[in-house]
DNA sequence: CCTTCTTGGATAACGGCACTATCCAAACAT
DNA sequence: ATGTTTGGATAGTGCCGTTATCCAAGAAGG
């Protein structure tokens, strides 16, 4: 499969598989001669997850590339390179720990993984991404005056947990530790959107149930 | 409060202050004469809520106005409020009805809907963006080769709508119809991050479980 | 009263990012 | 033979969130 050939398919211009070539996005074909590449199906899968990470998942060329710097690192451990990946996806600004809020949702937080049990979680705090996005989150909430009650976020912890084990059930399904990581950050970045767009739909119709469409 | 006094308080310079006030994100406060403006709690409020807008949910400027329109439509009756505050929010691409997946994903959306007896969602699936999102995601994960079933499908669904639900519930506790839409538009972009970050956490717990740190 | 600061308003500049366009000489493809 | 395609390099584009600069009118403090 030549370039064009790989644009036809994958929908995306000659000019942008250049530019992601050249960010690091895409390997580079295997070279024919000076002037001439041969690109695989692997290629065209590839390619197909870059796009679906930026358009879908809206994450940045940069980000991408940390991402899949790590989906194919090797010499990485099941669990290390699979946390390298995930942990590379976040786009969340950092908290500043001066903030009173912040300090306020990161005991919360504490105090939530603590109800759950989540053991593992807990000790990853200082440094997991998921955790920091929690707190950044929960922080802006807490600033606009909302005041639910941590029993609110333990059940919603739990729901995303049952999702959670589905989609680790999901990975295991697969063979290589590439594959599963690979599927790890499809999961993280295209299951999420749906899971988003199924709250959104749940809130419709739950709304249009409780007061009709007048 | 003068202008001063507002960026202190929320730690947004008087440069994008201006600038918001300039975009429309932020009403104008009340003019005392030609060249001073008093501000009020609320308007700090308001900022708050524009800054988690963007920051923490990553919306666009123009997204941010046009959800504030919404919300603050008083001609509106509640559901319809609502829902267009709620229908302003997303981003993501529209769909390329020419793609085979996207039909195929049409089809099994619906099919989807059926199945969880969403009635009124399924009426909506010419117009409403989630359902749109929900499309583009599963297209897009259909494209890399997952092959989900439909049941797994239906799972997440039904969480989701377990989550919706308390979102709503919650939403009612406030009396106004503004701050009912206020509530909402908070509840889908700070709420939905938080959902994000917790199934991560969760996933992060449920990989050391299975594999350990090692 | 005099000086320094702050105000709203207008306009321009900046920096980042995802592309897109252009030009090139070397090889194909027909 | 001739139009097309290749990788490589470089420049340009368009958008967007933000910041900077300048202004004259007014406020605040001594």
């Amino acid at each position: 499969m030549r370039l064009a050939e790989l644009s036809r398919r994958s929908g995306v211009s000659t000019a942008t598989i250049k530019y992601y070539l050249r960010e690091g996005l895409l390997p580079p074909g295997r070279q024919i001669n000076t002037t001439t590449a041969e690109y695989e199906e692997e290629h065209l899968r590839r390619l197909r997850l870059v796009r679906a990470m930026i358009q879908v998942g809206r994450l940045p060329v940069a980000t991408v590339r940390e991402v899949l710097g790590h989906v194919d690192d090797d010499s990485l451990g099941r669990t290390i390179r699979l946390g390298a990946a995930l942990w590379a996806l976040p786009q969340v600004p950092e908290p500043d720990e001066d903030d009173a809020y912040v300090r306020a949702a990161h005991r919360e937080v504490g105090a939530l993984l603590d109800t759950l049990g989540w053991e593992n979680a807990k000790s990853l705090t200082t440094i997991s991404p998921s955790y920091r996005s929690l707190v950044v989150a929960l922080a802006a909430f807490r600033r606009l005056g909302f005041d639910w009650d941590i029993e609110l976020l333990v059940r919603r912890a739990k729901l995303m947990h049952q999702a959670a084990i589905a989609d680790m059930d999901f990975m295991e399904t697969h063979r290589t530790d590439a594959e599963r990581a690979e599927a790890a950050v499809a999961s993280a970045v295209l299951v999420e959107p749906m899971l988003q767009a199924l709250h959104r739909l749940a809130q419709e119709e739950e709304s249009a149930r409780r007061y009709g469409f007048e």
